[in-house]
DNA sequence: ATGTGACTTGTAGTCCGTA
DNA sequence: GTACGGACTACAAGTCACA
């Protein structure tokens, strides 16, 4: 059971984030493991942000998007938000 | 004293994501408590989103946003994030 | 109208496992 | 290499009083 509710995530905005996240780390080939160590955060944490089931904070998703070697806002604009 | 140190927030992220939501809150002539209301988050928290005293989650800047009559993208597009 | 400090509650985020 | 769980700790969310 994911920890965000469908009623709070009502536009599937963390799913949608998660997606690119994901999208954007297998174009580069990496493993989640090599992505959370380079974004300094936890595996297990990542595994669940990919997956939409955790509400990241922003600098946290700054952190990704630069180990993902990209702007925040390119990853926003993937989850069409 | 701001709740974020300096080191945590190295590139003033939380700040220029801040100042973008202030911008964007005075092009349309709204007040902090106006704005805070509709995007259903308090005033006082949001005046300290506004100074990049909190790091914020992403569904807090989605609903911002909202409020805001624009995408979260935009947002961070105006930050150079 | 906004800034700020003090506070409680919820959850982000860590660390350990198992499959 | 990934999903998922339990048990923590750190800190964001949310509220209020007062400047």
């Amino acid at each position: 059971m994911a920890r965000i509710s469908a009623g709070l995530d009502k536009d599937g905005a963390l799913v949608n984030l998660g997606v690119a996240i994901r999208a954007r780390r297998k174009a580069l080939h990496l493993s989640q493991e090599a992505l959370s160590d380079a974004a300094e955060i936890d595996r297990s944490h990542m595994g669940k942000i990919e997956r939409g089931e955790r509400n990241v904070t922003f600098l946290n998703i700054v952190k990704i998007a630069s180990a993902l070697g990209c702007k925040a806002s390119e990853l926003l604009v993937d989850s069409n938000l």
